[in-house]
DNA sequence: CCAAAAGTGTTCGTACTACACCCATGG
DNA sequence: CCATGGGTGTAGTACGAACACTTTTGG
């Protein structure tokens, strides 16, 4: 029998402790500032002990009658104003040892299902209620966070550029139209400047037809104008989990 | 704003009933039976209400000082002995109208935390305690789950394919040597037939060079004999977190 | 010798890479 | 007219799909 299962104590007495839990959701969200090549990431301070002042992920807890979804939505919506986002589970975190401000009863473990967002950054507008401080974080710049939630920002980034490369979340986090050049700010920023050429991924992108060019064109600048696409989710469908249609 | 805000309801009154929870972790458990080419998920029979004398998965509630990981090890050291397995976590599930068995405390919602695991089908021997019920069911003939338990193994199920085509989970649950007509069987009776050529399959897998030939040659029944291969941690290690080496 | 399983090789088409090059606009 | 960004094309390479073929065993 492997290492690994050290841990079992043959003991099968019938009564073992259960622990008590609170549950609360917590989300990495995450917005691109293309202009400026910068990741970002929500961060709130922390109101209350413990870690008072210390920069957290936004978060909630649970409430009677609610899913765990409605809370991840619950805590955006306090927190930003957005017009288009892409949410879902990320990862549970259930260290024993970590307890979160319940005083009142101090051996109930705190539960932590984090969600992972991308919203648009041109769009959002945080909501500022006078007294917390929140703010958007260049990802290079994320301080220490309360609560070891550094891991779960990691976790999210890593997710982050997983969902870019197999998946059409860019389009949920883009305005209805958008230039081929947006696009591929989002990918190099979020993935890096060698993840595939301009003019390769231009190519491989619309021979994948999923990209209605709207004949519009726009001008920024100095430079040739750039016609403005439009995803179509119902030409995407066919290639959904079909792997890595975006690298 | 979207649509999806409109449970945004402005009450912010300071304190909102929140919910308690118990928590469990429920595993979803596979092996594969490469002779008779059928993917298998581990089911236990409920002893109690509800869903008394129904299939579902292993689970328990988690307990005081214990991990969640510590827990899913610990069902599972409770169901099989095994020699090497891959075990990671899946979803966490929390439906607030799903209440489980704690009848003392109606309100009392149940959290469940679900973990993935991938056994070696034939090291994997089942603990039968006398009492409850314990089998192996192929995948396509899972009867009704308690607890609506049928999302959590189709989910698990869609885990098992992801993990197939881009980790080398396939090594944690074959023996040390294998053949890789053994390996093929293991990707095939998953992926279903048509993923590869088995010569394609061969030739991509060994140009990647992280099986080492033993050299040892096996013979089955008739045939030409085959070589025994072994997988080399370190060769592969810089192909970690490179997309699709195995399709 | 033949069937069965292991292992090798070949052909063909497609897809990615890395560029070079043309186009349209603002200053 | 030229710098700037948008857009097209091409040569070389690599790789996967499909399938033919050789090798080595047991009966």
């Amino acid at each position: 029998m492997s290492g690994r299962f050290s841990k079992k104590t043959a003991d099968s007495s019938p009564q073992r402790v259960l622990a008590a839990f609170k549950v609360g959701v917590d989300n990495v969200i995450f917005s691109v500032d293309t202009t400026l090549n910068r990741v970002l990431v929500l961060l709130v301070m922390r109101q209350q002990e413990p870690y008072l002042g210390q920069w957290c992920l936004p978060g909630t807890l649970v409430r009677q009658g609610e899913t765990l979804e409605d809370a991840a939505y619950r805590i955006l919506d306090e927190k930003i104003r957005v017009k288009n986002l892409y949410l879902e589970q990320l990862y549970t975190f259930g260290n024993p040892r970590q307890e979160r401000g319940v005083p009142a009863s101090p051996s109930v473990r705190y539960l932590s299902v984090s969600y992972f967002a991308l919203v648009q950054f041109e769009a959002a507008e945080l909501i500022a209620d006078g007294v917390s401080g929140i703010a958007w974080y260049p990802l290079d710049q994320v301080p220490l966070l309360a609560f070891d939630q550094n891991r779960i920002l990691q976790y999210g980034h890593r997710r982050l550029c997983n969902k870019l490369e197999y998946s059409p979340v860019a389009f949920d986090v883009l305005p209805e139209v958008f230039t081929l050049n947006d696009l591929y700010q989002l990918y190099t920023t979020i993935l890096g400047e060698n993840f595939s050429d301009y003019s390769n991924f231009r190519s491989r992108l619309l021979k994948l037809g999923f990209l209605q060019d709207t004949g519009v064109k726009v001008s920024r600048g100095a430079g040739r104008p750039a016609s403005l696409y439009r995803f179509d989710a119902n030409a995407f469908a066919p290639l959904k989990d079909k792997p890595l249609v975006f690298i």
